[in-house]
DNA sequence: GTATGTGCAAAACGTTTGCAGAGAT
DNA sequence: ATCTCTGCAAACGTTTTGCACATAC
């Protein structure tokens, strides 16, 4: 199935850049605010086209957590996160869950396993030891 | 920390009820929905404060998954999920996270992880067959 | 009687869309 | 020349809020 063909322009290639680069799993707005830096006309729609388009093509991904709005991640590596609660910290963790276990469920279930999402909530080591 | 007394209302009784028997882990929409059939004069904005109220006591939980506005569930034991991306429908998992996994996670972060959501995405398996 | 809870309507929020013109191929 | 992409503004769906009245305590 060939997808419609796509056409590298300044705004795409930005936004990717930034959310390649960018540690801190940001928000569609705050994505555009950094755009904005070095591409002052660009608009907030352009930048919520271009980050779907990234994620269909598997470039980013669009991750959420609890309480929050879509962020959007440059790992594209499969993996899983770490969200603290009290600064809002996310980190990026390997993937922890045994892939034997995700096989038993598959099995289980009957169902066929695409993927998967885990993300861990908790006080990360700075908040917990500011706190102590 | 005491919190503001509750008091017991039609209303949070109602709402409280169609979360705990529901077993498709209905959105705020659907409780006013299935709400209304009881209490005709509900309104949303009752159906939505009380479903927050009721989710901060613990007596259900909030869940979100991809592509979908916040569902309610009133399991409130802790469990994982499986979506079907096909026909929609959520599954409740038993936990299937190796509690040691958690812990290694834990001491390397060095954080206290509270809780963790591990959604599973696939094709359950009415969908897998049918498809066949 | 007091303070919480409710219904209503309006506002807020994040996101998507229609359109006419700009720009990549 | 074509057809995708863009900026703008308006629309959208979901959720929250302000307010005056109702109701549980």
């Amino acid at each position: 199935m060939p997808s419609t063909p796509r056409r590298s322009t300044k705004q795409r290639s930005i936004v990717l850049e930034i959310v390649a680069r960018a540690k801190t799993h940001p928000t569609a707005e705050e994505v555009f605010t950094i755009a904005r830096k070095k591409l002052p006309e660009i608009s907030l729609a352009t930048v919520y086209r271009n980050l779907h388009l990234l994620a269909e093509e598997g470039k980013i991904r669009e991750v959420q957590f609890e309480g929050s709005t879509l962020r959007y991640d440059g790992m594209t590596m499969e993996h899983e996160h770490f969200c603290c609660r009290s600064c809002g910290v996310v980190e990026d963790l390997p993937v922890s869950l045994p892939a034997a276990t995700v096989a038993s469920i598959q099995s289980q279930l009957g169902a066929i396993i695409e993927r998967y999402s885990l993300d861990y909530y908790g006080v990360c080591q700075r908040c917990k030891e500011s706190a102590a």
